[in-house]
RNA sequence: CGGGGCGUAGCGCAGCUUGGUAGCGCGCAGCGUUCGGGACGCUGAGGUCGCAGGUUCAAAUCCUGUCGCCCCGACCA
């Protein structure tokens, strides 16, 4: 490609909205541009790279037996519908009306649609596993878009659709993981792969693929020492026991003139935080509930957790009004003590989830849902009870992992996600059936398997970038080399053709910076800039020579080589 | 959706307080001198001042509304 005939210009001078280095240098050296808060054009040298990798992600897919496909952007809601997630995801779907009045989503995945394939065909046993994939735009009405290409609200990605009976999808689990783990590596990128939440798509669990980066919007915990991985909605710690071997003490109520916080339980009683039980009032407003957390004191509520234990999904915390009025509460010395369960308001309920962690402590202390009166010597069984018990506590940094190792927290951009469904869609849709060997319907088993493909290309950036400029790694670098002209005179222009016909012609994806009257210093910094593997100068000192200047984008100086070296030297290199 | 900031040429900004012919730098085009790490001189093109109302003889400037963008938070692929 001639640089006089790309469309798409360097730019000098940086936007003074960009923050993040994969935005603004991905802007400057013109391969994106950005059209309105979150949507991007993607330019043709942004095209080059995107392809790059998609031929990277579709050749290990079709490698593992995936299928490619593609699906209508335009979703029939109805099929939303029937899964229920036009509620459960309706603060990011995207809609649309056609003129008849017919609605649709704008695809932000495509679970329904996958299943509505695949329950077109009569499908038996024999046609199983499978699994379909599609690249294309997905939508996300998101709130707020950031960073460039890290969070967007139209973005490319690789989304793909396993089927098959549940002993098969291990396998085809297993089968993604390591392809994605190949995938990223491929593209010279370091990932962690870490236990997460489903969320809204479903299932039971599932993996994200993080790259470690501080402008990342994800929290994990890895423990080292056994390579234990999880985020933060997620990770699961040790839980020391505290004082089990105390015999258990009468219960006893105190008048207690304090503050509303912890520590001034703390301070007030002189015990330990631990002890002190700690109780965190929530609203459900999807399923109007009330949902009194209680925990250990010296941990924290992982309100995922608590929603996957509770089954609430728009949980918010409770106004004081809320406590005093509908519960006949005191904040600040809520307690699950003779906790009214019964709502004021009619049709709403009161649930109760204790932490596990309420176990490894007896003779606990906290209010008694009255201002300024305290309990001492709680225990778990004897003085309440819960309606559910679950790991509902937050993980922290310097936890011990369930093997031992300190935790430590990471920030990273999740670039690629594993989902297992298993039955949640076919439970939910009709027909989502096979025929199995004795003649019988059977539900399916699914899986769901997600790369973000332009936020994996920022990351690619986060990753391979210096002050001058992207340093792109040969697996996606839109170009092997780029040869810089410099000057025109006409055995220069010559012979830097020369090279340009050459090296195309061998194969080799050249970026030929012919521009005329362009000084060397700008041609140097674009060169930098775009991020070029190799660049190779001809001048009229190298043509003198008889020679070609060739250097790596990372190294400080250039060789003299003669054109076969040149030669040789690339097409060792090239991808 | 809450808090804060900002919309003036492709990009970065000044002008607004105190209404009176719309400016600067970069970039872009032409000519010339230059030419190995973002040169210099001259000339030129480019703007319904986000949009809509209002006040006024007169609005980029004052008032109202609205849309958009950025940051923090809430939310979340």
């Amino acid at each position: 490609m001639k640089m006089t005939q790309l469309f798409g210009k360097t730019s000098k001078t940086e936007g003074s909205d960009y923050k993040i280095s994969s935005h603004r240098l991905l802007t400057q050296a013109g391969y994106i541009r950005e059209s309105t808060a979150g949507r991007y054009y993607m330019l043709p040298l942004g095209m080059v790279v995107q392809s790059k990798m998609t031929d990277v992600i579709r050749k290990h897919m079709n490698a593992a037996g995936a299928q490619e496909l593609i699906m209508p952007t335009l979703h029939p809601l109805e099929l939303w519908q029937e899964t229920n997630r036009t509620t459960s995801a309706s603060f990011e779907l995207m809609k649309v009306v056609d003129r008849r009045g017919a609605p649709f989503a704008l695809g932000g995945t495509a679970e329904e649609m996958a299943v509505d394939l695949v329950r077109k065909f009569n499908i038996s046993y024999k046609d199983l596993p499978f699994n379909i994939y599609q690249f294309s735009n997905k939508f996300r009405d998101e709130m707020r878009a950031r960073g460039g290409l890290l969070r967007v609200r139209e973005f490319m990605m690789k989304d793909a659709y396993s089927f098959g009976t549940e002993e098969q999808f291990k396998q085809a689990y297993q089968q993604m993981w390591d392809s994605y783990v190949a995938i990223f590596e491929e593209l010279g990128i370091k990932v962690d792969v870490v236990a997460a939440d489903n969320g809204y798509i479903g299932g039971e669990y599932c993996h994200e693929f993080v790259m470690e980066s501080e402008v990342g919007e994800s929290r994990y915990f890895i423990d080292p020492t056994s390579g234990y991985a999880a985020h933060e909605d997620v990770t699961i710690f040790k839980v020391e026991d505290m004082n089990l071997d105390e015999e258990l003490q009468a219960m006893q109520a105190i008048d207690a003139e304090r503050g509303p916080t912890m520590n001034d339980g703390v301070l007030h009683h002189n015990l330990p935080l631990w002890q002190q039980i700690k109780d965190v009032l929530y609203f459900d407003e999807a399923t109007k509930r009330y949902i009194l957390a209680i925990i250990r004191g010296d941990f924290e509520v992982n309100e995922t957790k608590l929603m996957q234990a509770s089954g609430a999904w728009e949980l918010r915390a409770a106004t004081e009004q809320e406590i005093r009025e509908d519960l006949k509460s005191e904040p600040g010395f809520i307690s699950p003590v003779n906790f009214v369960k019964k709502g004021v308001k009619t049709g709403y309920e009161v649930v109760v989830i204790a932490d596990k962690s309420l176990r490894t402590a007896r003779n606990m202390y906290g209010g008694a849902n009255a201002r300024n009166k305290d309990l001492l010597n709680i225990n778990i069984d004897r003085d309440f009870t819960a309606d559910k018990e679950a790991d509902i506590a937050l993980a922290q940094p310097g936890f011990l992992s369930l093997d031992g190792g300190e935790l430590i927290e990471k920030k990273g951009i999740e670039v690629g996600n594993i989902f297992q469904l298993g039955y949640h869609y076919s439970n939910l849709m009709h027909d989502a059936e096979y025929t199995d060997e004795n003649g019988m319907r059977q539900k399916y088993y699914m899986g769901c398997y997600g790369i973000g493909v332009g936020r994996t290309l920022a990351a690619i950036v986060e990753a391979h970038h210096d002050d001058k400029g992207i340093v792109w790694p040969a697996s996606i670098a839109p170009y092997t080399i780029i040869i810089s002209q410099l000057g025109d005179d006409e055995a220069v222009i010559k012979a830097a053709h020369g090279m340009y016909k050459k090296l195309t012609t061998a194969g080799i994806q050249v970026l030929y910076d012919d521009r005329v009257g362009v000084r060397p210093g700008e041609k140097f910094a674009d060169a930098d800039l775009i991020g070029i593997p190799y660049r190779v100068v001809v001048s009229a000192k190298t043509v003198a020579a008889g020679k070609y200047e060739v250097k790596a984008r990372t190294d400080s100086q250039g060789q003299l080589l003669d054109e076969n070296a040149v030669m040789q030297l690339v097409l060792g290199n090239k991808n």
